[in-house]
DNA sequence: CTGTTAGCGCATTCAT
DNA sequence: ATGAATGCGCTAACAG
């Protein structure tokens, strides 16, 4: 708390009666320098309290050891994830996560891009918007550093992008409920506009007409008002009566984890369930609920070290990474209970 | 992607045929400018995408417009919400938030404040370490900047500090059980050295002891597996039988849900439970759980505040908040189920 | 191996 | 109302 100045660098080397550029060596790592000057100077940076002054590097034109991280939210565990695993990273190369939370907004996005260039990050990991307006891909376009898309591809395609592999994800979820004898699977989902989501139904329709069953689905339930008055007449229909859903998203699947519930019916005996995502208390709800798992640590860590990659001058390809998924068997999907 | 040169305050001045005094005051309000020049002058900022370098601004001994965040992981919801609303906070006064995760470590937080010296953040909102060592007091005692920690006390009294008044919130929950006439309340914690832990353990003994009952709990509940092994035995004693469990964070909540369910044991009719700390499925289990809510906006917020006020030239006073926290009254305490 | 020096982009006196 | 000149702390030539 006591506002002292702060020693420089200037400060240092005359402490330790050496040049300015032996100490900035020393602080670099200390190559090309004496062992003895070394320990001196060393201490005398110790004594002093000393800590370089990343402003001045950074005007120097070089790196600000900084990198700039957009989420949606820190609210949904996933993105808050993502913000772990990206922040733990960038730690470890020695670089510091400035994070800004966009709500999902295009425009706040653009606002955001705006704010890290002039905090001059280094690079860029983003969840792309919603919605990615020609403004902000313009915004995108004018950026200076490498910028690394998460979860859901830019569509810029000069922009790397590091997602799960929604599309087969589906796929093997939906075959999963078939292989119970399902035939009447339901599909349900948040915003149909989202990459994401538009991906997984995709998987899910190919599935169904591949085995001659009818995909039904049903999109934007993303409240429990809304999925009871929306979901309870089609769990209702007494012909073709819906035995298993496909929640495409967490907060889906728990919506018709209650819906179903409280309608009297059981889990997975009446209908089975199967959700994308997993979430903190999947298996303490009972049934224990299966998901589709997304490896969020991957998704973060290829995505960061893309970025890094490029930093340390390598190529200056594009990549789009997708990362496989797996799929998480509790009970709800009518898989046997595991023993105690 | 375009790796153009950026372009400089010196470059709007030459382009708009002006003095690069006048561009600065352009940049900071333009005031003193005669509105065709600042007119003028913001048109050339737009064409050539000017953004002013905070490195340079920072290196004139100004402000970096950074703040610090230390909190101990991202996957805990409550601290999550802290970052969310730290951030929220710091981008309306148009600063920026660097966020570091420091595993509840008192040498990774001391590492830390090391990081943000040298990336000169204007003020730091901190979760101090569960063991504030000697070291990491003598770290935070050598800031220069101001420093507010969240959650938990800082051991240095000259830090200021906004807690939830844990230690009401546990006497108010004890109460509410035993209104309900349990009198075999037991209550589990988890780390007993940690501030809030032992704060709410206090309101709670207090409160058993003046209604004439004995206090009894049980620590270092953080594991499924160990909440089996020694809450069962507990739960399972005939005399005294327990008949309530007061839980002292989340986590500690669902094991004992999980452990009381798995015993065969009925909430709230044979064992009441009462959880500090809201989490997220806490309504959609069976049955719904009550908790003591903190304010986790409220909290956040007001440390947040604390710091501008304090970066705002405002009074160097030290300032201790306690806020106070609310009882969200589900089923599992053994209130009335709501109505559908 | 080591020291001297010239900017990096900006805010700021101090003039005008 | 505006401009010229200075220096913040540091790194990178360039000399020794």
């Amino acid at each position: 708390m006591a506002r002292a100045k702060r020693s420089t660098l200037v400060d240092v080397a005359r402490e330790a009666g050496v040049g300015t550029t032996t100490v900035s060596r020393v602080i670099n790592g200390g190559h090309y320098v004496e062992a003895k000057t070394l320990a001196r100077v060393r201490a005398v940076m110790t004594r002093l309290g000393y800590q370089p002054n990343q402003a001045a590097r950074a005007l120097k034109g070089e790196r600000t050891n900084t990198l700039g991280l957009i989420i949606p939210s820190l609210k949904d565990v996933f993105f808050a994830s993502v913000a772990d695993i990206a922040q733990k990273m960038t730690r470890k190369n020695n670089y510091v996560l400035i994070l800004l939370v966009s709500d999902d907004d295009a425009d706040q996005e653009i606002a955001e891009l705006d704010v890290f260039q002039s905090h001059r990050v280094d690079g860029l990991l983003i969840v792309p918007p919603r919605k990615q307006t020609r403004e902000f891909l313009a915004s995108v376009k004018k950026l200076s550093v490498p910028l690394v898309a998460i979860d859901r591809p830019l569509l810029d395609p000069r922009a790397s992008s590091v997602v799960a592999n929604n599309y087969e994800a589906a796929r093997a979820a939906t075959q999963h409920l078939i292989e119970h004898g399902r035939k009447n699977i339901l599909c349900v989902g948040g915003d149909p506009e989202l990459y994401t989501i538009k991906e997984r139904l995709r998987g899910y329709e190919e599935v169904m007409r591949a085995n001659g069953l009818t995909p039904r689905s049903i999109m934007h339930i993303n409240s429990t008002e809304n999925a009871k008055s929306n979901l309870l007449p089609l769990l209702s229909e007494r012909k073709g009566r819906i035995d298993a859903v496909f929640a495409l998203y967490n907060i889906a699947t728990v919506f018709t984890y209650e819906t179903v519930l409280n309608m009297g019916r059981q889990i997975p005996d009446d209908v089975a369930l199967l959700g994308f995502d997993d979430f903190d208390l999947s298996s303490k709800l009972r049934p224990t609920i299966s998901v589709v798992r997304q490896p969020v640590d991957e998704l973060g860590a290829a995505a960061i070290q893309l970025l890094f990659n490029r930093l340390a001058g390598g190529t200056d390809a594009t990549f789009h990474l997708q990362i496989g998924t797996s799929l998480v068997l509790r009970e709800s999907c009518g898989c046997p209970k595991a023993p105690l």
